[in-house]
DNA sequence: TAGTGGTCTAGACCACAAG
DNA sequence: TTGTGGTCTAGACCACTAA
């Protein structure tokens, strides 16, 4: 079951395979997993490489340790909340709904203050300004502006927008994505959303402002949303420090 | 620096030591750290335990590693937002802002059948419930009902629910709390919020429902909470994968 | 080529929990 | 007393990066 000489390192073989078990109900919630002992002797590897498999778990909240007595299965999560960073793309599909888009724009501008203070970038250098109806399963959920820096992500056409520009920063202009700021708010709908989001005068929409930065603290992209509060609740998990 | 006799951990004596270099500016954004094989040369450690210690640092954001290359030190984050779960009374102060409650009532009531599904207990079984108005300086910043399992949080009283809920449970019952799960929603404000909250008709609020865990996954405590929306905004920091 | 982080080993001693 | 996780050592080889 475990490769040793697998490229494919023997904690991560170990995390998968017990991750497995757990999903597939061989390990139940509040059973008792093996000794670090029992896995290393087991599977004839060091007790150090169980321990980072477990760990791993631990972290992810698959499982928890007990000092001196042993690692249990945790109870499963209630709903499954946006696993760190997603699109909205994955964030629907995750939800079982198809996602779409319409174009409002694509454009070049000069960086206001606040964005330039946003992206970390001089005032009026050029910024790709795109923003889009996100729809689900055809229906307006939310409009979406965001902000990149065109110095920072050249190359940037109508074309990557219609697609994934995640996947065209990670993949093509390789950069890791790392963190994302985000700032909830409620509001009511103004004339543009009411009209674009298809929805009555007075209601109520869920604001989102995310910063997102590469991994080395780079800030990479601003996004404001407006999102239809009958249609949309934001899901997150949040761990213990 | 580093004390080996001491009860502390090597690994989280190093970790702070870090930490603290960052905090100071001894070690600025984009800096490269010493290496793994330096820090275990000077501190006369072993480098498994420093790569704990800096582990760590990567889980946390305040470095990043590349392969090959060396650690950074990251960007720091913008505002500093919920770390991980707070209570009320911390995200205020964390706000620069002081808590207080206005009790409405505690009393202990059967399970509805959401509640019971929600804290998996059976209907109708007890729960306290508390219903709280939370103030920032004064000023009604949300209404907040709690309920809790009487059977799995017992001797709860008037008196702790007017200090502090999680220290209770933590060194009293001595539970550890492991995740929480919220929802956020954007909605209007009912008569009964209006009034409470001191805001005109159809003011918008922010519904945030917590559901709240053990370590081992047993759910603690359901929180319905409706904010003002012109007094507050919710502020998460999400990690890549 | 030299240095870095990524992975892994085969031990060791400790504090803690439970019988 | 036995078994568990928590911490730590002193090595090793690898893939990757940069000079």
């Amino acid at each position: 079951m475990i490769n040793k000489n697998s490229p494919i390192p023997i904690y991560y073989q170990l995390e998968e395979k017990i991750k497995g078990q757990i999903e597939q109900g061989e390990l139940q919630t509040g059973d008792m997993l093996p000794s670090e002992r029992e896995y290393a002797d087991h599977y004839a590897i060091s007790r150090m490489t169980v321990r980072q498999a477990i760990s791993k778990l631990v972290n992810d909240g698959y499982v928890y340790r007990k000092k001196g007595t042993g690692t249990f299965v945790a109870e499963k999560k209630i709903e499954q909340p946006l696993q760190g960073l997603t699109s909205f793309t994955e964030d629907m599909k995750a939800r079982g709904m198809t996602a779409s888009n319409r174009l409002i724009h694509f454009k070049t501008i000069p960086a206001s203050t606040y964005v330039a203070h946003s992206l970390n970038i001089p005032v009026d250098s050029p910024v790709y300004e795109i923003q889009r109806i996100r729809l689900a399963d055809g229906v307006p959920m939310a409009l979406e502006t965001n902000f990149l820096s065109a110095t920072l992500v050249q190359g940037l056409s109508e074309e990557v927008v219609q697609s994934s520009l995640y996947d065209f920063i990670e993949n093509k202009l390789n950069k890791k994505i790392g963190h994302a700021t985000q700032i909830i708010e409620s509001s009511i709908v103004n004339e543009t959303e009411m009209e674009l989001l298809e929805v009555k005068k007075d209601s109520p929409v869920l604001l989102i402002e995310r910063k997102t930065s590469l991994e080395d603290g780079t800030p990479l992209e601003l996004v404001k949303s407006s999102y239809r509060a009958d249609r949309y609740r934001f899901i997150i998990n949040m761990e213990r420090n």
